[in-house]
DNA sequence: CTGCGATGTGTCTACGTAGTCAGAACGAGC
DNA sequence: GCTCGTTCTGACTACGTAGACACATCGCAG
């Protein structure tokens, strides 16, 4: 029914042998030969079977992903990650999980197939089984999840560097007052930029209290904002773990009647495209994707030997927006 | 180096068929043979082999979709689709492209897999693209797209009555004048959407010209927005043909100064989960995901024999948001 | 004209699984 | 005790490809 490379062969009058090279390593094949090949396969609708191809070369071409069901970060770095493999006529397999205690079955059908790497890309992946999926041949890295180091080849964002810029940053607008908005319960990056925000503050001496939102959505934010709509307790400026927390911030504090940043200044972390959107105009720490995710696949694809304890930490840059432009307006 | 079900046969004391009966058939395997099998299995660490089992059994069990590389909506689609993926042991091949010129390659590498079914989810591919993905041993379905109605099996919302009852809406709120922002020349979707809009509004005499944006991202509404910024052309109402241009749309009005809604009503389509963002509140019609997904899951898997006729139309719902509450406020 | 490397092609086999077929073991019914 | 049907298991093979190996052909230097 389908056609394979031995109804090519024959209609060209070559060995099987022959056309698989032609698909494969075409510089082995006489020239005429190849023309041959290929008009043969072109006459007959011939497309090589990439499942054969896969068992016997123990090469699949296709990375795996395992990724939070439900985040607009995690959107934008498949998009860049698939469209980057694409290049190099790989494809990308999808893993998502609905929630951390869900990880588990992401996992369990991540073995059955024999990728060629996996990336895992969540930061709310428990160490245990970060852990687990450190196998021989199979190339693991983890994406933006500073739980990993040390367990698993690491790239991520600068986010200690990150936090203190976006920090620097609304300190050098004169606040007195700062508070940080995340979840450090649930996500190793919100703890990391919590510290080095706070650390930053600090030495400016700024108190940066951190208020635990419960979750990295929109949701989270918006409902943590509730936290200063009482007036007493509203900082100078609020730090978001992330655009999504930052988002559902300036949006609850302003349904609470405040202004950003005539009231409050807002900071996010990420540099989601909404981020830009004149709505909101956050100021936040852009991550570099494209490099993020370019390191990621070297690392897949000409991995060192020694690959555990290799990281590539790559800086973020800062982008200025309305929401910390204070009084001058 | 890897274990086979030849290794596990041999640990167990049993063939290879055996094993493999265990893992594919179990109900044809002795209880107590069974257990010997999987207890071997879980010593060596054995996990069956995708590739090879896809090869003999003709079922790769991956569905493929082919979609556009940046879209906030599509990003949802796929999210479900992957998630009611993986509730049946399924796995999603992603297949991005970048614009509608570079939809050849994807199609292009689709062939090479031997995928169970796929999902053709973009607006934007050409009918000649579209005939040339029906194949045999191939079930194809076309998601969101109206020009491949007749050509392929289709599931769709009801972009026509959809923008009848969002026209319909907006006209209540007492509005004489209209426009509608999408691109008709790139989205077929678009077409439906504003003919729609369009004659419902006219059955109440009120007249909706079309704006081209050249696009159905952010953007493209906010270019489009300074279209009506000289404030003579501004109509009372202006109609986003998707979500993303309306957030666009608002941005540019508001920046411009105008008020949305005190001076003009704003609505989109899609129901994008920023729609419920306080910051938007966007009065949009909101696709049923989920129904729209199991649809297409459905047409693959059980698909009838003359699938290239079937179509399934599901109704949206409309969400009043704020931006088109006019007057009471 | 012989020997040798380079090049091109064919034969054969393995990748790891699942389905077909045959046969073994067993109990039940005459 | 023999036949029959049922249940279970093993041997064998095919899925479609790519790599190992052997061999044929050719040009070229000695």
């Amino acid at each position: 029914m389908r056609v394979t490379s031995h109804d090519v062969a024959a209609e060209a009058g070559v060995s099987q042998a022959t056309v698989a090279r032609v698909f494969s390593s075409p510089d082995k094949v006489a020239l005429a030969t190849q023309k041959r090949v290929r008009e043969a396969a072109a006459k007959l609708g011939y497309v090589p079977n990439a499942i054969a191809r896969s068992l016997k070369s123990q090469r699949t071409d296709i990375v795996g992903a395992v990724v939070p069901a439900k985040s607009e970060y995690w959107q934008d770095v498949l998009t860049a990650l698939s469209r980057s493999l694409a290049e190099q006529g790989k494809q990308l397999l999808l893993f998502p999980f609905a929630d951390a205690d869900h990880v588990e079955e992401a996992l369990d059908s991540v073995e059955q197939y024999r990728l060629d790497g996996l990336v895992l890309a969540s930061s709310t992946i428990r160490p245990e089984h970060l852990v687990r999926m450190r196998r021989p041949n199979l190339r693991v890295v983890a994406f933006n999840q500073p739980a990993a180091s040390g367990l698993l080849p690491l790239v991520m964002v600068d986010n200690d560097a990150g936090a203190r810029d976006l920090a620097e940053h609304v300190a050098a607008q004169g606040i007195r007052t700062a508070a940080f908005v995340g979840t450090v319960t649930s996500a190793s990056t919100d703890q990391i930029r919590y510290r080095g925000a706070a650390s930053a503050l600090a030495d400016r001496g700024i108190a940066c209290p951190y208020i635990e939102a419960g979750g990295f959505s929109y949701d989270a934010g918006y409902k943590a904002a509730a936290r200063f709509l009482d007036g007493a307790d509203l900082p100078d400026a609020v730090m978001g773990g992330s655009d999504e927390v930052a988002f559902g911030l300036i949006d609850g504090l302003r349904t609470g009647g405040l202004d950003v940043p005539g009231d409050v200044l807002v900071t996010g972390f990420d540099g989601l495209p909404q981020a830009s959107w004149a709505g909101y105009d956050l100021t936040t720490l852009v991550q570099p994707i494209e490099v993020l995710v370019d390191a990621t696949l070297a690392m897949i694809f000409d991995g060192a030997g020694d690959a555990a304890q290799s990281e590539r930490i790559v800086p973020g840059t800062l982008r200025e927006g309305m929401t910390t432009r204070r009084g001058n307006g």
